[in-house]
DNA sequence: TGACTTAGTCAATAGCGTTCACTAACTTGT
DNA sequence: ACAAGTTAGTGAACGCTATTGACTAAGTCA
């Protein structure tokens, strides 16, 4: 469980490999640096097995398909989310710490969370987030059924827009064409038919996105602000 | 473009298609069809041409590749959208039709939207919202570099959210095991560890995804009524 | 009519996830 | 210490995928 970079077994050929060498752990460790190397679709059982000096087919020991590798990459991102992470004394701060963190997780394993982001764990782990959360929440004075309609729209929002973002980055980092599409295409043909777009052409092509993240959760933690039974901020 | 449900040609078994037959219309309202009656993963080229009446490979006579169709699925899905809005008096109003338009047309077509959400099409119909949107934003007030921090938190959030809903409606459609996750799972082993959840394990169970939405379109346009130059509401 | 263009087809290819029978390393009971 | 049993890692095979290039025939135009 500890998932630290262990050095990974050189990929000796020929060899057969001993027989505690492949782990839950090792795989996914050598699941996060493939899709941070090769991109959204550079994950593939054979690069697992050259990777971690095995046969394709040994991942089949410890996981019964591609998706629970997935779901078990997911997990590992939670990990290093929330590993770490000690309460603030306000609960903004606490929430809003949390939010940032899973944009900076998601932003060092961008090809990971594109794939995950989306996936429900049922780990520990998650557990771990959704607790830290409701924390917050609680000491924010929400309880019961009102906590948990504030805990979905915290999360929800999150992991979408954390995710999301990812998703363009992975999407960028393949070369696929698709990625510089804000820099180039937006001179439509007649401009006349969007004055609005026109109007502000330049300024749509720079973006730092994290600003607007931090502009979007500041957003959502001042109107949650607003609402919050207890008034102690 | 009319991409009205034309009567599909009859599946003709052996005989070779008229030369007009196909069309980048016709082929991606088929798309659109297949994912929504077969799924995520239900896209394939010998789908498409089954469904068409055509051989698999006649695709590439109107698209390069796999995901140039999935960006023209996402261009029909945007154009979906966009049909028939018209700006409210409003600025706020408009705003919110509009997010509730995107969330309506992904709930339609929750695979489609899934694949395609965080691609850019760089089409008129894409153009057509932001335009749309900054006109709106141009109400409340805001210019230039404003304007489009502002639109991209709008457009970011809106898609992120609406879209990654989509994702996972269409995973549980699949039948995958990740979906009911959040219905079994969250029963830790040991409940002292966690207990926020603990607390409100019941109400984790039953979520109205819209409602969460709702609230957080609330949140964000009261966030950004707050900071609107005009306070013309 | 004959040359040209091009939409649809067919066969082939490389890569993918997954399955299954097999093998050899380790564990356990005596 | 040795036999029996368990199981992690292997290698060959299968069916499905997107993509390609050569071929064919329908249509256009001089």
């Amino acid at each position: 469980m500890t998932m630290t970079n262990e050095a990974e077994p050189a990929p000796s050929k020929g060899r057969r490999l001993q027989r505690g060498a492949l782990s839950r752990d090792a795989i996914v460790s050598a699941a996060v640096q493939i899709l941070d190397e090769h991109g959204l679709n550079g994950l593939t059982f054979a690069r697992l097995g050259k990777q971690l000096g095995a046969s394709p087919t040994a991942m089949y020991r410890h996981f019964s398909s591609r998706e629970e590798i997935l779901i078990a990459v997911a997990d590992e991102l939670v990990r290093q989310s929330i590993d770490g992470y000690v309460p603030a004394v306000s609960w903004l701060d606490s929430l809003r710490d949390l939010a940032y963190r899973a944009w900076r997780t998601f932003e060092r394993h961008p090809a990971a969370a594109a794939q995950t982001y989306h996936l429900l764990t049922g780990g520990p782990n998650e557990l771990r987030v959704v607790d830290a959360i409701l924390a917050a929440l609680h000491q924010a004075g929400w309880r019961g059924e009102a906590a948990v309609k504030q805990y979905h729209m915290y999360s929800q929002f999150v992991l979408a827009v954390s995710g999301s973002h990812a998703a363009q980055v992975a999407q960028d980092d393949t070369g696929s064409s698709v990625a510089s599409t804000w820099v180039q295409e937006y001179r439509p043909a007649r401009p006349e038919d969007y004055p609005y777009v026109s109007a502000v052409r330049e300024e749509l092509r720079s973006i730092d996105f994290f600003e607007v993240y931090v502009g979007l959760v500041d957003a959502l933690l001042s109107a949650m602000a607003a609402q919050a039974p207890a008034a102690k901020e």
